[in-house]
DNA sequence: CCGAGTCAGTTGCTTCGTGCAACCCAATGT
DNA sequence: ACATTGGGTTGCACGAAGCAACTGACTCGG
């Protein structure tokens, strides 16, 4: 991505892609999300480049979505934890999981399903749980491997 | 962005990223829905390279989230309009747009807003209607300027 | 005491995507 | 007759992304 602004644009879907719109970035959210904090563990789940990691932990960090915490001194090591700012993506996430759910299908159902963490529903693609019919935040749900998670985890062992 | 594929991510929201994780593409399919519908249009609106919307309308054709169809022969013009799928994309961009609004603010509030065409509420970035509380979809809903976009015009006029 | 491994990067090189400007062609306006 | 519009295509320069190698401080096993 060349510039990562859109100049010119009075609209704040263009501000947020300004943020989130670059290659990766999102990716590395819905990681940071889902437990992975550590530069070598985001960079091997992901098959990034480190170079490019780097760079968008920086502009991530820059940006208020992630905080970089020092868990050990000597050598320093860090790790990364989302922000309010960086949890609040969480309602665009799983809607865009949803639209890859609906219209690029994996053949065994969905590899993840959210779930309330609270009453176990599953979450649709707007945040409300199905059983229970709350209007859910980052925090209430949690992910899982769906149905079609075996099979796929079960090939990628196999093209290692 | 160099491959727009992510090998080896078993996950929806990585899918739906190869599609229209390329820069410019979902603020195309922004510009379709409030109703651009041609080249010349959609490359003034969004000051973007000719050659580059050129291969986006393409990708995104091929993608089937956009039709190509003729209005006229002789010379042959094209117009785009949404798909299903394209349309189904509208939950992931009002929540951008409310992330965006959230945490990236202009002065004077956002520059624009959506409201269910039947009871005219304002809608929530869930799509849920904050008057009548319906759930709602794409054609259920019209974005409007909003308290941020007078200010917004006048400055970009002055610019020209 | 020595070598292998871990973690979090940085550096250098190459390739490919992007922006910019110019060009094309048919039809329409004046 | 000439300029303008619409919908592109082509060529070039530059910078972002990928890849691989290297660093530097520490830990662990033998």
């Amino acid at each position: 991505m060349l510039r990562h602004d859109y100049p010119g644009q009075i609209c704040s879907i263009a501000k947020a892609l300004e943020v989130i719109g670059e290659r990766w970035s999102l990716l590395i959210v819905r990681d940071v999300m889902g437990g992975r904090r550590r530069f070598d563990d985001l960079q091997k789940g992901l098959g990034i480049a480190r170079n490019v990691l780097s760079t968008r932990l920086q502009r991530l960090v820059e940006e208020d979505l992630l905080e970089r915490r020092p868990y050990q001194e000597s050598p320093p090591r860090y790790e990364y934890f989302l922000t309010e700012k960086g949890l609040d993506l969480w309602p665009s996430l799983i809607a865009l999981l949803g639209w890859g759910d609906r219209h690029t299908p994996y053949p065994d159902g969905p590899p993840m399903v959210i779930v309330h963490k609270e009453c176990g529903g599953q979450v649709s693609d707007r945040g409300i749980c199905e059983r229970c019919g709350n209007l859910l935040h980052a925090r209430d749900a949690r992910a899982l491997p769906g149905p079609g998670a075996e099979a796929l985890a079960l090939a990628a062992q196999q093209s290692e």
